[in-house]
RNA sequence: GGCGUGGUGCCCAAGUGGUCUAAGGGAGUGGUCUGCAAAACCAUUAUUCACCGGUUCGAAUCCGGUCCACGCCUCCA
């Protein structure tokens, strides 16, 4: 079955054709850890691991990159704030970091090269570059790449450098580039770096931004590999310069799909580090918020529609999930005997081929919860019909599992809450007390349950007491 | 100024030339069940897809224009 990505680079739906059968080659723009994340950093490694878990589910193997940026202004410049070494300073992040990917459930990426353990190749790329003269060195001693020795670029924002305007905030006095647009390859070291700097052919200095990138994808990946994902405001000119470097390093194309991910709005706003209203997961899970509830919220829009995050929708996410646990909790109770019926085949089979061809198209998530949510339903009226068998429930539950090695949302084992000894003996009487059609003291107790934050729920054939 | 995205029911949202009198979720209403609830299920809520014009046998889907909202061009996922 194909599988189609929307391309930012043709701006198409196209059928994804990777280099090599059956594998798919990634690149994700990773943190800069000079702080912790924020929710809206993990919309987009949600949208990575849905890519990477839609492509495994399509039978693909998947080699994931992701950097983590652990040189550059922010972190030199708030290490130095901390009075910290930038390496304890960054530790405390990147450790943080794979614990919050852990929380949402984020499959871990194959390789999480940092950019201070690949200056080498860095270094070797821009010497490249220096050979082939797409860079050069000026007055103040940083290396630069030249744009206009590659015309190119622009190509993938489709930008034209001949229109721009000389941007309204930036002095092009302060620059000792041949050209505004030109980006620093290697930043030759200052007295704001401090003891930050590592020895090159162009003397002491670090990285630029761009760069690491561009060599550490080579590394891991080749010159050439299948997808780059990215947040959209990547787009330009991180990835515009990325495509820069390596193809003017390697002459051969650099990506064959460049995937976007739309920024995530908080209550309509839009959330960012320089406007300050964002949440990070610490304190979504400080108001109670499981990993599993902010997974669903983060993976229900598109990847490319932006997603207005709220509160509201996180409880909302609660609900939901809570209906599916519902049902896993009924189907596990089936004991019925039986074969499991050619309908009942049928209807799975059915969700399932919805599931993967939604999946599989472009990440279409509405449409393939649409079929989770079918799934849903038929399995409650199916439950309901009293007909179920226990191999049926079975298969139905198996379902649901294949479906979360995509979503990764469901606990498909759950257990009945503990219900303590006082909350079990008040639920009894109630029951005794409805037995006796003495409904006032019944609904006291009940109300007096619910105020205990427990919930009495009556059945055709018994009772339960369950949580709030 | 340049580049780009989007406007679908009360809300969120899929669908991008015919099976669309438009999926799915939320909310509402009616019903089955229940002593009453809850849960679950059933029914119901857009002859219509921002607006105007065009192409076509046929358009929410293509083309042109208008209006509105938003993003990038500057560190940011």
């Amino acid at each position: 079955m194909p599988v189609y990505f929307f391309n930012t680079m043709n701006r198409r739906r196209e059928e994804f054709k990777p280099l090599k059968d059956g594998e798919a080659k990634m690149y994700t723009c990773g943190p800069t850890v000079y702080n912790y994340a924020h929710i809206g950093n993990f919309r987009a490694y949600i949208f990575e691991d849905l890519l990477r878990r839609a492509l495994k589910y399509h039978g693909y193997k998947v080699t994931q990159v992701m950097n983590l940026t652990d040189v550059d202004d922010k972190t030199i410049r708030d290490s130095q704030a901390a009075g910290k070494e930038l390496t304890d300073y960054t530790k405390v992040y990147k450790e943080a970091f794979f614990n919050d990917l852990k929380v949402l459930k984020v499959d871990p990426a194959e390789h999480y090269p940092a950019a201070t353990e690949h200056i080498k190749e860095m270094i070797g790329l821009i010497k490249i570059l220096m050979g082939k003269g797409f860079a050069y060195q000026a007055e103040d001693g940083c290396i630069y790449f030249s744009i206009a020795k590659f015309p190119a670029y622009g190509k993938l924002a489709k930008i034209d450098m001949e229109n721009q305007q000389a941007g309204v905030r930036i002095n092009t006095d302060e620059y000792a580039k041949d050209s505004v647009a030109d980006f620093a390859l290697w930043k030759a070291w200052d007295e704001a770096d401090g003891n930050i700097a590592w020895d090159s052919p162009w003397g002491k200095g670090r990285p630029g931004w761009h760069i690491e990138c561009s060599a550490m994808s080579m590394k891991y990946l080749g010159k050439t590999f299948d997808i780059h994902t990215g947040g959209i405001d990547n787009m330009f000119p991180h990835h515009e310069d990325e495509i820069a470097q390596s193809e003017a390093a390697n002459g051969c194309t650099y990506v064959n799909y460049w995937l976007h991910c739309a920024h995530l709005m908080v209550d309509g706003d839009k959330m960012s580090k320089s406007l300050g209203n964002f949440y990070t997961l610490r304190d979504l899970e400080e108001k109670g918020y499981s990993g599993e509830e902010l997974r669903w919220v983060l993976l229900g829009t598109h990847y490319r529609k932006k997603l207005n995050f709220t509160l509201d929708a996180c409880d909302q996410a609660r609900i939901t999930l809570m209906r599916f646990r519902e049902l896993f909790l009924k189907l596990l109770s089936v004991e019925n005997e039986g074969d499991v019926r050619e309908e009942i085949t049928t209807m799975i089979a059915g969700h399932k081929k919805q599931f993967g061809d939604a999946i599989g198209d472009d990440l279409n998530i509405s449409d393939a919860l649409a079929a989770v949510f079918n799934l849903l339903r038929d399995s409650n009226r199916e439950f309901d019909s009293g007909s179920l068998t226990k191999a049926e429930a079975e298969a139905i539950l198996a379902q649901f599992a294949d479906f979360n090695t995509v979503l990764d949302v469901f606990d498909l084992e759950p257990e009945e809450a503990e219900v303590p000894a006082d909350i079990m003996t008040m639920a009894e009487k109630r029951q005794e007390a409805r037995k006796n059609r003495d409904f006032a003291t019944a609904d006291a107790l009940r109300d007096e349950l619910k105020d205990k934050g427990w919930f009495i729920e009556d059945n055709p054939d018994g009772w339960r007491v369950k949580p709030l």
